[in-house]
DNA sequence: ATGAAAGCGCTAACAG
DNA sequence: CTGTTAGCGCTTTCAT
């Protein structure tokens, strides 16, 4: 059996109190007892039960994360910030991966909260009104991050797609390119934020008199970005593309991927411009030009924000909406 | 005030200890009780104080996992694994990250065990003599994972890295090279498990009668084989080089940046090798040849047997060694 | 400044 | 099958 707080008090001569009170250092204790008390900890090598002490004191000083796989380089950098933020206020964080699974998101959260941990952020890939049900109703501390959707019913730090869609689109317009296509997810809820990058495509397509160029594929990922680069070729024969502009890095990769086995090059045949400024953006050859999604910052915003409820910090009550900003590398140039 | 098991006996009119049964079904209870306390569990969306039942049952079914940096590729597939299995057995994960300070090691060591966690997975990238005999000197349950170094003092899962690096030469002496160069660290510790690697390099070397030609940089991580590139280059020149295998894939990576870069060709000019199979060694163009190190089996092996202990599982006491292949891909062609 | 005692929410004998 | 009771290790009144 471990030391107590008991063994300690005993060796030490004082009562558990006194030992508490030196732990916590919450009450006076005369230098003497205080020495003693020292003495027998260092000795005993007694350590706290953060157990016993969470039941008591109702505060685990847990912050419970679900993530949708953290194995996803996006995930890790929004965890990064999670943990190093939440460390300088000495709360740790319990981790868990739903791989995209809507009821397991669920479960995870009734299981963190039995765990007391003192707040929960999701950082989700889907929509799942069941979670948005729970959470309204549940008076646990959240924080919600999906780099897919907007659900506004739930506290979150949210960036400015529209405005970033506008500055890529501007850019690329300022190269020179005109006919560009736009490589986005298929429509599915009205949460997704590509309603807003594609209407803001649309926009900056019309304001240079074109007819948008829209290619919807229901893969997000490297594959998908693969599998349609066959068809993108054909758009480019067929239409004259000059650049296209993927709704996520993933997509620009996996593009750049089959462009690449085709012999097709970057950005001489054609440009290519993504979305995220995930890891691989800035390693590949020829690096990709991107928008800036702030993962790291948008971890640490968020439990930052949720730990100033739980320490009581006067709270700056108004939405935070990170800045987004372009990454100008070697994959896109002028036509 | 959350609702807790007194309520529940409460309103369902049993004690106490009845409903303790009921909810772990730990013995049997007439069914009218039965139901009485399911209904009054759910009228009143009871849900058990995961901290008040691990003070007495001394479980807490949470293990710590200290790693290097969670947002670094291969940390997280290895904490993927971990998280997966763990998860099979109910456990739950608590997450932290020293960024490689040996202090900050040890300090979370001593932090999880405060928390009652039933075992550590230490995943690091330095080694740390304070950590080993702190670990050597208290009961926890203890895995240590290192991708640099052995200490087999720890309780590890391990590679044949031996094995792995004469696969690699035995590949690309088949491919036809000879001047075959090898990238690796400084010599620092005589644990660093380069000592091996560079042996069975050079071992490889001498049975076809050639020179080794070994560089050795500090710094391991993408940026220092883009530095290193010129070097390589003129040693390529000097010596006649006409593969480069690297002790790691950022390594790798880096260096052929450094060649795309400066307008050399691979594999046409030179070939590249890695050893790792970081998630980019897949996607990069040309793909990564490389020596596949299991990350995400590390993690799962190094919980499962953990648990085993844990759960009393008979334990298969010898060291598990995991397999590593060549994984053929691009980067190296016939001379 | 210090100790005694109550109690956090739950499990596990123990008795019936 | 069920209730009573004693703790798990700690913090926190409440006296002194």
């Amino acid at each position: 059996m471990a030391v107590t707080i008991k063994d300690v008090a005993k060796l030490a001569e004082v009562s558990i109190s006194t030992v508490s009170r030196v732990i916590n250092n919450s009450k006076p204790v005369s230098p003497e007892a205080r020495r003693r008390v020292l003495h027998a900890i260092e000795t005993l090598g007694y350590e706290p039960n953060e157990i016993a002490r969470s039941l008591v004191t109702k505060k685990s000083n847990l912050i419970g994360v679900i993530v949708d796989d953290i194995g996803s380089a996006y995930v890790s950098q929004i965890v990064r910030g999670i943990e190093e933020i939440g460390r300088m206020y000495k709360y740790d964080i319990v981790l868990s991966s739903s791989y995209g699974d809507a009821e397991t998101e669920l479960k995870f959260l009734k299981l963190l909260k039995t765990k007391q941990v003192e707040g929960i952020i999701l950082v989700s890939e889907l929509v799942n009104q069941e979670v948005i049900d729970y959470m309204k109703n549940t008076k646990m501390e959240f924080m919600y991050i999906n780099r897919y959707y907007n659900v506004p019913e739930l506290p979150t730090v949210s960036l400015d797609h529209d405005n970033a869609t506008k500055i890529m689109m501007d850019y690329l317009i300022g190269l020179g390119h005109k006919k560009i296509l736009y490589l986005t997810q298929e429509e599915d809820s009205d949460k997704n934020i590509e309603v807003e990058k594609v209407r803001a495509y649309e926009a900056a397509m019309s304001s240079i008199g074109e007819e948008p160029t829209l290619v919807r594929i229901s893969n997000h990922r490297m594959d998908g970005g693969y599998k349609i680069g066959r068809e993108i070729v054909r758009l480019k024969e067929e239409k004259g593309i000059t650049a296209v502009f993927c709704s996520q890095d993933e997509l620009a990769i996996g593009l750049m991927n089959y462009l690449y086995d085709n012999g097709i090059n970057i950005p001489e045949d054609i440009s290519v411009a993504g979305y995220g400024d995930i890891n691989v953006a800035s390693i590949y050859r020829p690096t990709l030009t991107t928008i800036k999604e702030p993962y790291y910052d948008m971890g640490a915003i968020a439990i930052r924000k949720m730990l100033k409820k739980l320490i009581g910090e006067p709270i700056d009550d108004e939405i935070i909406v990170l800045p987004v900003r372009l990454i100008e590398r070697e994959s896109c140039k002028k036509t």
